[in-house]
DNA sequence: CTGAAAGCGCTTACAG
DNA sequence: CTGAAAGCGCTTACAG
């Protein structure tokens, strides 16, 4: 029914081999002979089947890329220099969403154990030491986990330091840390090891939040926080999601921004239109998207990679800041 | 290097043709048989190569899911439930962001042609009725393309027609419609058709914006709008992004929501926290996605499909009409 | 420069 | 119930 390659080495009178040669652009092909190829390819209306050829170089030219929810502008924006990055190499991604299941990773390292995908870039995960998930051409972005997963982060330390002074300086004197405690070791610890060291040099107190929050306790977290620190007058915010929540109640519930109440938030503009732009520590998400693909490209060609790689944040005065 | 079923069946002292058996539950195979088979594959860490299993069954089990634009809650959501409804199928996903270009889409034909993927799911297209287009097992959403594209939609006239009356019933005299117009033919030129009927029965004036509305364009189009027609008491808004932009920008007016102005929008319900909900059509989109998918399972399958399926909305009630 | 053959790792009639 | 063999559609030494 398809076309195949022996139809078209018959149709032209040549070897299959040949015919393989042409298609891959060898240079070892005689003139006359890959014209007689090339209109035997169009005559016949020909494509390559990638499976067969996938079977025999063994690469599947996929790469899976794991979020923790796609609806979500960060990792949606991850995604799309991820895909962009990818195909560059060559390469089709595809998208799985966690949802904070575990069984999504086990599913991802079973599909590399299948030969269904090359390797994958892990934004999040549960899993740690694993000899399987070692041995797997993995990738990540901000989780450590283990000295074979190489990863991509940004300066949370020092960004978060900057951005606190920053309110300081303009003179907060109460500053407060909202946060979600990651499950498993990940650069965004910093940001709290940094609030923490800032606190203690300026001698002033400590108001933090930093459980673990599920999606969706955003609301129940924020009203909590502003009830046991009602005169906060600075508040540090780790993440999009909390930080749009946040600003949404403290408006409701009449603070006067910034003059009462100043805010940042690491990963903050996603909002191309709106009058509430929150100051924020903005991360290079499509750097960090094209960095990754490159690390994880190199670790499915067998290369040696820098185990961590540190990008840039750019710090983003908004309305929420004096 | 990696174990193969040869690997596997010299362990178990079998034939291969047997190991395949009992990987594939096979009943014919005999207890003791499949008992040592079974040993062997744990004993040497076994794991099928799906790159050659696909290529002996001419199938990839992958799909493409190609989508105007990640980053929006519509598709993001509309992607998390396609992923989830073929990974019951067995299929994965790869999802594509078309950015408006129509390169994207002649990228996934040519996938199919190269058997890198089985079919596609296209949530927007530029193409129209291509040979080639109309003979893959593609299926689309409110996208009409050909008698052979089978897609999904949701009753976008009737539910504008009940929306619009709902203003009206609650004394709105002058309504407008802001809209992008679909640069194809789809289902969503509908909702307009039912605001001008709508507008000729009850003899009420026309207020409307129907043009090719492009990405980041939303603000201008809606300062155009009010500038033209300041004195609306109504507006029914077709899109997500744009009654987002619409809501703030008439707040900033000064307008008071709804008494002097009331809003409907199709899809409208994103946000989880908040207290702006606007009043909207909500569209089944956990339905549209599974259904959709079971669609294009069958097409690949060359079963028989309707071409064109209906889905109910839901209208959900918020603070922005009377 | 070119063809015939082996082989990638599977599945599946075909015999027995 | 089970093994040996053919074949899926390619690539790639090996000869010539």
């Amino acid at each position: 029914m398809e076309v195949t390659i022996k139809d078209v080495a018959k149709y032209a009178g040549v070897g299959i081999g040949t015919v393989s040669r042409v298609i891959n652009n060898e240079k070892a092909v005689g003139e006359k002979t890959r014209k007689k190829v090339l209109e035997a390819m169009k005559a016949l209306n020909y494509s390559r089947n990638n499976m067969a050829f996938r079977l025999r170089k063994n690469e599947t030219r996929i790469v899976a890329l794991l979020v923790p929810i796609i609806n979500h502008p960060f990792f949606a924006k991850l995604a799309y220099y991820v895909e962009d990055e990818a195909s560059k190499f060559g390469y089709s991604v595809l998208l799985v969403s966690s949802q904070q299941k575990v069984g999504k990773e086990t599913e991802i390292i079973t599909k590399i154990a299948q030969r269904e995908i090359d390797g994958a870039i892990f934004v999040t995960h549960f899993m740690h030491e694993e000899q399987d998930l070692q041995k797997c051409p993995i990738v990540s972005i901000d989780r450590r986990f283990g000295d074979n997963i190489p990863y991509v982060t940004s300066d949370n330390y020092q960004a978060t330091v900057n951005a606190i002074e920053y309110m300081i300086e303009r003179g907060a004197t109460k500053i407060g840390y909202i946060g979600s405690k990651p499950l498993v070791s990940s650069e965004v610890s910093e940001r709290e090891r940094a609030y923490l060291d800032v606190m203690a040099k300026h001698n002033m107190p400590i108001c933090l939040v930093n459980e673990v929050i599920q999606h969706e306790e955003e609301q129940a977290v924020v009203q909590n926080f502003m009830q046991k620190y009602a005169d906060v007058d600075g508040v540090f915010i780790s993440g999009y999601t909390m930080s749009q929540v946040f600003y949404d109640h403290v408006v409701a519930l009449g603070k006067q921004i910034p003059n009462q109440l100043q805010i940042v938030s690491y990963d903050g503009m996603f909002k191309q239109w709106g009058s509430n732009n929150i100051t924020s520590v903005e991360q290079p998400i499509e750097e960090m998207a094209r960095k990754v693909v490159g690390l994880l490209v190199d670790k499915i060609h067998g290369k040696e990679t820098a185990l961590r790689t540190v990008l840039p944040t750019k710090f983003v005065p908004g309305t929420t800041t004096k």
